[in-house]
DNA sequence: TAAGTGTATTACCATATGGCAATATGCTAT
DNA sequence: ATAGCATATTGCCATATGGTAATACACTTA
């Protein structure tokens, strides 16, 4: 154990933050710029209180900040690191199913001794 | 939306099993090596059945191994790639921390004019 | 000021999940 | 075979959380 136990808690918070796919789908629509709320709602077709709870989660783990802009208010990603670390995670996970079907490979080429 | 939802599901759902406590905490006294869970649970000071339940988490996602050895079971990290996202994340919090306290200077500074 | 638009919040439901006690299962040794 | 230890599973409870409809709030424009 060589984290103490307040910091793993935050790393675990921090995952949990990324651990929803709706979140993880505001996000990725926001990669391409600063989008508002609105536009967000269009892209990922989710509901608009769902958005809006989703957005303070973000803004208040400080991944994303907040402007309003006259009616509106525009939301935008503050911290390009997640997107490192689902990047991370996705090739890890291609990398897993490389390494299944090679094995998958081996097995049929035993089974025809 | 660069990543099509199926990827971004899975991606979530990695996450999401690093996003609890009490596994960040399994994970970590498996560092320094294969135990089995009588040792992770004195270790942790988590209880049998929840540190059987997380290994069994842990262990369906692939991030560690199950290897029965006479009357105990071992479990062994397999994938130690989670480490470094854990370090990744604890790095990018450490300079959160640092910019804010960074922040708060400079206005201490503009306060004193 | 009133109407309209965009966003936030609230209330509610359904579901998921962590923790724990009790029980079951599996292996070992006597 | 039986007793004993290690692990897994089950059932239960409390809590947390996502989704949605309804409502409240904020800003702009006529």
């Amino acid at each position: 154990m060589t984290f103490n136990p307040s910091a793993l808690t935050q790393v675990a918070d921090y995952f949990k933050v990324l651990s929803e796919l709706s979140r993880l789908q505001v996000l990725c629509s926001l990669k391409s710029g600063s989008k508002n709320v609105t536009e967000i709602m269009e892209e990922t077709g989710l509901g608009q209180a769902n958005v809006s709870k989703h957005l303070k989660i973000l803004a208040q783990s400080g991944i994303v900040s907040r402007t309003p802009q006259g009616v509106s208010v525009y939301y935008e990603i503050v911290e390009p690191f997640i997107f490192d670390l689902c990047e991370l995670v996705s090739d890890r996970l291609s990398v897993r199913l490389q390494e299944q079907s090679q094995q998958l490979r081996q097995l049929e080429g035993l089974r025809h001794r």
